[in-house]
RNA sequence: GCGAAAGUAGCUCAAUUGGUAGAGCUCCAGCCUUCCAAGCUGGAGGUUGCGGGUUCGAGACCCGUCUUUCGCUCCA
């Protein structure tokens, strides 16, 4: 696999995706898809729920102080002011068609107006220079000149008010044309239409549409945490430190959205908020980035494909924020965030609400509203990172290739497949048998179908660790072979191991142990 | 969103200057087979992404549109 290109490498892996049936484009047959929405598959939804079921575990089963909830998609509109995202993401934007460059058409606007302002006080400079015991304010309201200038910057500030609060972006434009703003670029005034992009998707409920019930699809499934910390709290009795963990879908209208699986509008996230006394958050915030490191190299992908970035520039919530990133086939990106989240979300939550979110520490005999740390990853880039890492054109003995899927045994989508050596003398019947005893525990394949060698390379390309074949033997000792993906040596065993090995083998209790 | 390239069977790709849409692999039904793909026979699968246009005739040329990849841009 080392000479192929990685771009190469990456359209291999759609197209292995798609192949097999873990994923397609989203309403493929119209069009081939809707832009950036994908669909699991057969396989994918097997993959996808062991990722997920395994971080459950890891978080929920493992943690004592640790319970997970599942809040619904849809919130109170207020939930999105008072996490900031309302207005955060709500900007008009411009295109300049000979530069190519985006402006947010506010800040044009501004732009235009500061210069304007420039003016007047180069007036009052001149002015100032002129006169002794100059009154500045005297003159800017007298001055016939900067009574004009501060004129003009009143109208444009009122029509931009006016247009903004009608949302008529029309007229946003027809501002930036009549004041003749020129693109600092180009230097032309050849703008595109002004558009609004907001990060946040929303539809309305009820059958009647107006301002007051548009409600948003959630931008990050953290609020359904916040907004429930009280009763989850009073109800399960916890105390600090404690967490909550949940997954589930986001929505993000991206402006551009790419990358195969990596950046979706609709996405699953897997979040859980760890709340702290506080002042014992960084340490916290080093514990949960140690201990979430871990886990992802517990899967056994290569830790030199896993690295720390720390962000420099925080955003408004966080005194503290690091990403795990990954190395995809396109380079080292964002797999999960952990971020030190202070008591922002909850004092917010307690501004617009009007309802206390604290919690009463008995050591201290005294309220507080708890610190938060946070960890966030994407259940679909872990997909695509453990997808991606996985995949590999072997060179065999003798000049043979072959795809193999090596997934964690854990997370497979198949944990075995059954054979029986040959269609005929009852070892159908004998296989069978053996795959029926398994399915109660397992997720098991069966194939009789071509050469039992093709049927490897079939079972090797979907990532199944192990194929149980039956042979002639197997009817005279009650034994099979067991063949193993990665090394693709066989071992003969008795039919009675088999769920012994398997478990041993494939179970998610093997992975956690490694924790 | 802009620019570049691309879109033909499930996958990878062909199809002379515009002239009957093909191959390999896969898949399905059989046959043959005592352990690592590529043995035999037969079969299925396509309005060439979609919609217009030019032409006697379009997979190919023109326009629009959708989708994908890459580069910018965006991503509190």
């Amino acid at each position: 696999m080392s000479n192929i290109k990685p771009e190469d490498f990456f359209k291999n892996i759609i197209s292995h995706s798609k192949e097999y049936g873990f994923i397609f484009p989203s309403s493929e047959i119209y069009d081939n898809g809707l832009s950036a929405v994908y669909d699991y598959g057969q396989l994918g939804a097997e993959l996808k729920k062991n990722i997920r079921d395994y971080w459950w575990k890891a978080m929920v089963q493992m943690n004592e102080n640790i319970v997970g909830i599942d809040s619904a998609i849809f919130m109170h509109p207020t939930t999105w002011k008072a996490s900031g995202h309302v207005d955060a993401f709500n900007d008009p934007l411009i295109d300049n068609k000979d530069s190519k460059k985006r402006y947010r058409a506010d800040v044009l606007i501004e732009e235009h107006v500061a210069k304007i302002e420039d003016k007047i006080n180069k007036e009052v400079e001149k002015a100032a220079k002129r006169f002794e015991n100059f009154d500045a304010a005297m003159f800017k309201s007298t001055n016939a000149r900067v009574k004009e200038y501060q004129d003009k910057i009143d109208a444009i500030n009122e029509r931009f008010k006016t247009a903004l609060n009608a949302n008529n972006l029309d007229e946003v434009k027809q501002i930036i044309v009549d004041l003749e703003i020129v693109c600092p670029i180009s230097g032309t005034k050849n703008w595109t239409d002004v558009r609004q992009f907001n990060l946040m998707f929303n539809t309305s409920t009820g059958a009647v549409t107006d301002e007051t019930n548009i409600i948003y699809l959630r931008p990050e499934t953290a609020q359904g945490i916040f907004v429930n910390y009280l009763n989850v709290q009073k109800t399960g009795r916890m105390k600090l430190p404690f967490g909550i963990a949940q997954t589930g879908k986001a929505f993000r209208n991206e402006i551009v959205a790419r990358q195969f699986i990596f950046r979706m509008r609709e996405f699953e996230q897997m979040e859980m908020q760890f709340f702290v006394k506080p002042g014992t958050e960084m340490e916290w915030y080093e514990y949960w980035k140690q201990t979430r490191l871990k886990w992802h190299l517990s899967l056994g992908l290569g830790a030199e494909k896993y690295r720390f970035h720390d962000h420099l520039k925080l955003a408004h919530y966080a005194n503290a924020a690091a990403d795990i990133e990954h190395q995809f086939p396109f380079g080292f990106k964002e797999l999960e965030g952990i971020h030190s989240r202070t008591d922002f979300d909850l004092k917010q939550h307690e501004q617009f609400s009007g309802k206390k979110l604290q919690y009463f520490d008995p050591e201290l005999n005294a309220s507080y509203v708890p610190y938060v740390v946070e960890t966030s990853v994407g259940l679909d880039r872990l997909f695509l990172s453990i997808l991606s890492s996985a995949l590999k054109e072997e060179s065999l003995e003798g000049g043979d290739t072959r795809t193999v899927l090596s997934l964690p045994p854990a997370l497979a989508p198949y944990k075995a497949a059954v054979f029986p050596l040959v269609k005929k003398d009852g070892l159908p019947e004998l296989a069978e048998s053996i795959m029926k005893d398994l399915k109660f525990d397992f997720m098991m394949a069966y194939d009789e179908k071509d050469t039992v060698g093709k049927r490897y390379r079939r079972q090797d390309a979907i990532g199944t660790p192990f194929c149980i074949t039956v042979d002639h033997q197997s009817l005279e000792d009650k034994t099979v072979t067991i063949r193993d993906r990665d090394t693709m040596k066989q071992d003969r065993v008795a039919i009675d191991k088999l769920h012994s090995i398997l478990t041993e083998k494939t179970s998610l209790q093997s992975l956690l142990k490694t924790l």
